[in-house]
DNA sequence: TCCCAATAGTTTTATATGCAACTATAATGT
DNA sequence: ACATTATAGTTGCATATAAAACTATTGGGA
């Protein structure tokens, strides 16, 4: 294994101060786009994405699909419900939960925003081989399964 | 490149989105580690760590290391000199600056904090082969450089 | 059927955060 | 030397956040 024996600890091999501060760098870079520009924030953003690409949700989905506290996916989706970016309605089956679906409006912002954020990426993954891309992606997605499982 | 010619946003292949996603996950697995175990936060570890790999630096230094706001540094840098894990005192050359060292005691902390947070990683990394581990750090390492670069 | 535990989502509360304003000192230009 | 600008670090404030308590509904047993 990949780092076994290693007993000192150096900041800049280590595999999660590295993989946040890269995170946290690039995360920034994207909220340029749509905080400044379409003003909505990260948790925001992402559970725009996450109905546009998945049709109707409810909110425990998205809790499931970003990892996001389930507060913070609540007021997220308030805050887009008020500006009339999604709907909501009492789930057929179960009162308790609400299908959340984007409006018309809603897909209207999202199409404006995705050309903007993959022209980001483009430019931020210029840098790489097609082989490097794929690598990365291939072992990032291997440490999420891995972190689903343990623990 | 990698992803050139993609017109439609698919978060499961869209890198800030995947990135963000694992290196939250990350950061809540460890923080059960110096938060639970040893009552730091998140910028007081990276504080300490910092300090222990790099010796005396100032506030700005460490900003420059972490990527952290320079308040939140500030006020990890005051939490952890109040509870005697590290010594402050002007810098020589401006009076400014100060010059921030672990003491003993943060030091001993430090090293108590080590071995469990290696180990952490290491079981993460223990699904990747040397070879996954290399091309990982490696792609991060340059996607890092870019960011640094372009804008 | 009647409890009791589980679940969906909201709200409360205490704390953490980012940003801007601020103090103090240093560096620069004229 | 003096005024201007930049820098190190702190603090005030408004907002964001996590965690826990809470409401409402559902799903099982006995």
């Amino acid at each position: 294994m990949a780092s076994a024996g290693r007993t000192d600890l150096r900041l800049g091999s280590f595999l999660p101060y590295v993989l946040n501060n890269l995170a946290e760098r690039v995360s920034a870079g994207l909220s340029g786009i749509y905080a400044d520009e379409f003003e909505l924030s990260i948790p925001e953003w992402r559970v725009l994405a996450n109905l546009a690409e998945h049709g109707t949700l409810n909110a425990r989905q998205i809790v499931e699909f970003t990892s996001m506290e389930k507060s913070k996916v609540s007021r997220a989706v308030n805050n887009l419900s008020r500006r009339g970016l999604l709907s909501q309605r009492r789930a057929a089956g179960d009162s308790r939960a609400k299908d959340l679906q984007l409006t018309g409006e809603g897909e209207a912002l999202y199409r404006r925003i995705v050309p903007r954020v993959l022209a980001w990426e483009r430019d931020l993954l210029d840098g790489l081989s097609p082989g490097e891309y794929r690598d990365l992606m291939y072992i990032l997605d291997k440490l999420g399964k891995r972190l689903g499982a343990g623990a």
